[in-house]
DNA sequence: GTGGTCTAGACCACC
DNA sequence: GTGGTCTAGACCACA
């Protein structure tokens, strides 16, 4: 009822990929503790098996850390966290030239979109005066 | 059971944007004939009536047209088609910023990924030569 | 099955009209012979009898008369069908004001509304030379 | 049951018509409320679905909003309402002149035939004084 | 209550 | 066969 999994897909590769996600953008952010297993898994409709799985390949990652009576918590390792955005960017980045590619855009052309995509941003940024995404003022990575 | 629809969104709004995907990533081509409307709702999985709908939106938009005992076909207006690419490029572009503005990336250091991305692209586009449009090439690349 | 008859209003009466019509606009010219009042019960798809009282109507107004064994006949009377015509004018100019004032036309407005129509109506002609409505080259009454 | 359609062209399209002509001839008041779907549909003697997609295109051209749990409104937007008064206005004349014209009117005549119609209706107007937007005073005229 | 969406199934016109 | 239209009836979100 609440995550929105694809089929086909194991579900707890969608978990993973689904707090990588959160890291990534801010929402859970460094050295902050994590809800329980339990409730994660009840906000996700999966079993608490399939989430413990999940979270499980994202300890092996480095990317959050167990403290056995506490919980879990993200990981503070600024290493780990940069490695991780930059493979974020990439992705994003990739999947963005690959989909203009697509549309018959040549490396000059994209370049230029995004320019102007970048132009677009900071004129609607200036208007109310907050920067990116607004909501988490993350630190600058 | 065939095209993976999200909830909480219209069947037939998501019908338009997977047709919209379709044409402007060139898996339909200008002036091809689109699949029966029955034969497309049963690869959605969805009702006739539905996908007729979905397909009523695009033929609005004027991206496709009817003709009336032979099917449906893509547009080969290139005014109407020039203009989807851009706005649909501009779509991405700006998704792709709001990615990275949320993972406290500046502009600069977007523009820097852009362009690394596409040293990635030419370097293993230089492999196999291919450039433009690919659709088919794209597979192999 | 043929003539679109309204409810509420006798069929009779709109056989009429629609006669008129058919005199007015010069479908049915001068002197011409009509069809059979079977026939014409037929294509209208109402009972004879229906057909004979609407065409009495229109023998009583002159409109038509009747040849005892060799049918029914448009007028030839020039008196007649220049009331009629005028009749009809008349009718249309009216029901045109009537929807014009109640879209808040004034007087000049409606004036000026025809003018406009009248240079539209010779531009299109002129393009394609033909002058009135075609297909029947009335005598100018 | 009431609205008395023609068949052979789709209801939904006579539905928009009549709405128009509603609007048009300020039987339907900017900002007005309309009465809901079901009701229409009711009054119409159609399929809620029917009615609804007869609005759906009055929605798509503007002359009418949805707000969400209250209802659809007759749009006050000046621009867009004078606009399909030009349009209508403009359809109405096309009309009048294509049929005197078929009578035999050439333009003198027509011109002629509608300034004799206004001194008609001035006249008549006279009596009550009655000019601009008359919905009610038409009817007592 | 309001509008919005979806489905299932039917019928039509066209060729 | 194709698309186009219509109906009957259901469910949902919103407030």
């Amino acid at each position: 009822m609440a995550w929105e999994f694809k089929n086909g897909i194991p579900i707890y590769t969608q978990i993973v990929d689904e707090m990588v996600m959160r890291i990534v953008s801010g929402k859970y952010k460094p050295g902050e503790r994590l809800p329980s297993v339990r409730d994660l898994a009840l906000e996700a409709g999966v079993n608490p098996n399939t989430m413990q799985r999940g979270l499980g390949e994202l300890e092996r990652r480095k990317l959050i850390y167990t403290e056995r009576t506490s919980g879990k918590f993200i990981t503070e390792d600024e290493e780990v966290l940069k490695e991780l955005n930059n493979k974020m960017a990439e992705k994003y980045v990739s999947r963005l030239i690959e989909e203009l590619s697509s549309m018959g855009l040549d490396r000059d052309q994209i370049i230029q979109a995004v320019m102007a995509g970048l132009e677009e941003e900071s004129a609607r940024s200036g208007e109310s005066e907050s920067s990116g995404r607004g909501e988490k003022e993350r630190k600058e990575a």
